[in-house]
DNA sequence: TGAATTAAAAATATCCAACATTTTTAACAA
DNA sequence: TTGTTAAAAATGTTGGATATTTTTAATTCA
């Protein structure tokens, strides 16, 4: 058979329901400090008691839901602080990880660099015209696999997931950056053309300057 | 009411059932890629199938548990890459950790990296002589607490987080060094030592090069 | 013999229903 | 108001049942 199996990580339900509520928060549809009841959200999103519960417990480890013994689950909440903190740490997991990748990355891996810009690129364009959700989405994970790209050759598994989950974590204000028209898409586009330049030059500081440019450019928008 | 309770932590059956988890693979009782089939578990562990999953779930967010869809849980595989991985990620976290702390700590952080010195010495000292496995978790623990305290100023909890969360998960290993007498308790007395003095004296590269060593020293040992 | 297929067993993932415990809310008295 | 108490709601836990999937063993056939 050629064809792989669609997606690994939708076959159970629980799989699922993380995936609608990571979704929902990220959209803020769920709200920040907002009780999540599990009788609502069966009702709501479909699933037993123990298929929530277990959710709930898997976003808690992904930081998106914070649980307290006996008094059940609610969103993670956000504030500026909260916002700063995800962002700091996440300019140095990607800077460390970006040196390593520098240090260590063959051609292989500068092509994928060189693809996911590329792909990034047309995402940029696209949701600057027409920021829907599924829009936003599409660039966001595109945001993503570009940043992904650049740490891929770090050969470190717990830094990859590392990035992966503070970018995650910090989706919620990404999105709402986008929303309020505070991403200046002309800045983005030139930064990471000179970062890809960056990285192929292996300029090590350069790049991790400007990876960094990238980031904080995200935590209070630029406009 | 003066008292608080005991421990937040050991309130629910899940949670209970994580520590017990937690400790037998921290000493290999559960052996790394072993198989945790939940029936085998709840023999001995005892809980319900559901409570039992909640907490191979939690370990699974901890980096010590694995699950793969369909197929269960297993025991995280302990190999030389793996230790490497922990070992290199903690060292960047807890620098950059220290360096914020040196930046914002005040006398009070002062004074509880000097308490939490004095304790890990006395620690040391119990365990270098009777490592038996209560002393080895009390001298692991307090080794935890001394590291935690120098990177306790740095405002940032995700940081504080991730230092505890890889903490954890080289806890086998160093357990294991301790076992196999691979640990020079007066080459690590000297460094903590050297290290407290550099953090008082704000001295931020000395305190990083010796905090790396102190890190390092756990990836082989020293004899 | 050995590869492929099939059948049986084991294990996982899920659900429902029930109950004990804890927290929250509401009513009430001081 | 403030503090106490009772009722309601929500969480945490369990047992048992069932569908699905994976693993193992047995069997067939080239």
């Amino acid at each position: 058979m050629i064809f792989s199996k669609s997606n690994d990580d939708d076959v159970t339900v629980v799989a699922m329901l993380a995936s609608a509520l990571r979704r929902d928060i990220s959209f803020g549809t769920l709200r920040p400090d907002q009780k999540l009841k599990i009788a609502e959200l069966r009702q709501r999103y479909g699933g037993s008691n123990h298929s929530m519960r277990e959710t709930l417990r898997m976003l808690g480890a992904e930081g998106l839901v914070e649980a307290t013994a006996q008094r059940g689950f609610r969103v993670t909440s956000a504030t500026q602080d909260d916002l700063l903190d995800v962002m700091r740490v996440r300019i140095e997991i990607e800077r460390t990880g970006l040196a390593w990748a520098i240090e260590h990355g063959d051609v292989h891996w500068e092509g994928r660099v060189i693809a996911a810009h590329h792909a990034l690129g047309k995402s940029e364009e696209a949701v600057a015209i027409n920021p829907d959700d599924l829009t936003a989405l599409e660039w966001d994970e595109a945001s993503r696999a570009f940043f992904a790209s650049l740490i891929e050759a770090s050969q470190s598994p717990r830094l990859i997931g590392l990035q992966r989950k503070f970018f995650d974590q910090s989706r919620r204000y990404r999105l709402s950056l986008l929303r309020e028209g505070r991403l200046d898409f002309d800045e983005r586009k030139k930064r990471q053309k000179s970062l890809v330049v960056a990285v192929l030059a292996r300029d090590r500081d350069a790049a991790l300057d400007i990876l960094q440019q990238e980031i904080e450019a995200e935590i209070q928008g630029e406009t």
